[in-house]
DNA sequence: CTGTTAGCGCTTTCAT
DNA sequence: ATGAAAGCGCTAACAG
């Protein structure tokens, strides 16, 4: 069995309110008890049972992190720095994967938000409304991270998406690129992430003069192997884009491949910028030029924003606006 | 503040006791009593108190699981892997990591596997000793995934990484190649990784009748750029090697890369093979050969090994081997 | 400065 | 089939 507060306090010869006194850092303690309690409990190896401590306080340090899926690098790269800093402040972070099945992240959040020993939820929903989360979110504090499905009362922490991708197409525009085609997701109100870069797409066509309702590849996901078939297909009419804004880098790394396969070149034929800046984009051939979100800043302030919230829950919800940067390499150079 | 199990037993009229038989499915139940008590259940929305019922019961249903990076796509594979797997048979994942540092890996050992509410530990550590971990682990139930660093008394799974590595280079053999290189990690004690890669690579070129101590080219870590830097520097050299088995893809990943910019033609000039079969390899140009571990199977084995040590913590521990594949792409073919 | 004690919410033994 | 009550290990309110 377990050494207990109990144990230490009889082998100390003093109570138990002493030895927590003690463990947890109080200052006003005679420095001879302190000695003896430090002694016993460096003798008896005393670990303190988080789980009575948390069941105490009503708060246990975890905060859960829901992610689409973890093995995709955008996420794997965002959860490592939200874990980074987490641990750096003490707290410890749970992940669970929705597969941005909305039913699933429905029931991540009901379940999770409300009943079990999560503190807060960093909530990167997929398929989800700001709406639907707004209801379910049950007591638990909870943070948006990615885009803003809809006017919520909730916090949120994200790059301006609209913004990021009128300066790639202004970027491939400034090349002298003018068949420019999107690719990635539905566009659709069900996915706001590439709802918001669509229209980033067509703010940065519209300034150049060039047709914003012109090419839009859509896609169900947005993994790699959907990008190849896309490109594949699209590569089979007859006028081809001379450039290719893809909502992620995985589409992007897709689209470079069939490319390569289908013996386009790259930027000559078509120029591709991706999203995201995953570290193996650096290295891709040719290297890919991305949206770089500052995944750090991103992490750190949905973090900091939660653990604002723990203290006060009722206060006013922000929208925290992180800073990105065009990334531009070999693939629109 | 949450609705309690007496709260619900007081609206329904009935003791504690029966409401928490209810809502743990108890069998002998009279069926009116069990209706009035489901309707305050619902009327009230009650939710358990997790952390309540994990003290009481003494495990929590989490466990840990301790990579060096969750941003590296091998790890991030695998514990999409875990997290799924463990979902499934109602277990939640904290990701904790050690950046493969021996220090930061002992602390989380130390605090985590004796402390926290975890009930049990996934442990692939990079710097760490089998030795150091035996006797770090105190009393929580810990399985090694991975190499096994040593002989120990610990729960351990991974895959023939030696024939793994042996297969590979038998095939750049089968392919003609002669003048192979090894490339990644040490290959000294403490990585235990390349320890056996660079075992099995030895073993290949022996049974081909080529020099066993050929040429290795060792990096820091398994990333891509560490890579990118080797293969600069070998390539300033007299003799070049006419394939090359890298022992991670990212670290192939940024050895391709390097050769592209180059203008080294791969395979022709120099074939690559990699390890781990991450999902960026398969569109890489020229897509990747590599070795295929069987993720999900490492995932399922090391958490059902866990749940049966939980059962069981005086049982006979075992080293699980879980099979691979090799697969050839354009890289090698 | 330190001891005593109530309870956090739940499961479970002991009764009935 | 159900109630009463102990207690998991801890913190903090209340004494002194």
């Amino acid at each position: 069995m377990a050494v207990t507060l109990r144990d230490v306090a009889e082998k100390a010869g003093v109570s138990v309110r002493t030895v927590s006194n003690v463990v947890n850092g109080f200052q006003h303690i005679a420095p001879a008890t302190r000695a003896r309690v430090q002694a016993a409990l460096e003798e008896l190896n005393y670990r303190p049972n988080l789980v009575a401590r948390s069941l105490r306080q009503g708060r246990t340090g975890i905060i859960m992190l829901v992610l689409p899926e973890i093995n995709v690098s955008y996420f794997g790269e965002l959860a490592h720095e939200v874990v980074d800093y987490a641990t750096s402040v003490g707290i410890t972070v749970q992940i669970d994967e929705s597969g941005g099945d909305p039913k699933r992240e429905k029931e991540l959040l009901t379940s999770l938000a409300q009943a079990s020993w999560v503190d807060g939820v960093l909530f990167s929903s997929l398929g989800l409304r700001g709406v639907d989360l707004a209801g379910l979110a049950g007591s638990r504090p909870l943070v948006l991270l990615g885009e803003r499905t809809a006017r919520t009362s909730l916090d949120h922490v994200g790059i301006d998406n609209v913004e990021a991708s009128r300066q790639a197409v202004a970027h491939l525009v400034e090349r002298g690129r003018t068949r420019i085609a999107a690719l990635g997701g539905s566009g659709g109100a069900r996915d706001a992430t590439s709802k918001y870069r669509w229209k980033g797409f067509q703010q940065g066509m519209r300034a150049a003069g060039l047709d914003p309702d012109g090419l839009y590849l859509r896609t169900p996901d947005y993994r790699r192997g959907s990008a190849s078939a896309a490109v594949k297909e699209l590569l089979q009419w007859g006028e081809r884009p001379d450039a290719l804004f893809c909502f992620s880098d995985e589409l992007a790394a897709g689209a470079l491949r069939e490319l390569y396969e289908q013996g386009v070149r790259v930027p000559d034929e078509i120029a591709v910028v991706g999203f995201d800046d995953i570290e193996a984009s650096r290295y891709s051939t040719p290297a890919l030029s991305s949206i770089r979100p500052d995944k750090a800043g991103i992490a750190k302030t949905a973090v900091d924003a939660l653990l604002r919230r723990l203290d006060d829950p009722q206060g006013e919800t922000h929208d925290y606006e992180v800073p990105f940067e065009l990334i531009i390499r070999e693939s629109s150079g």
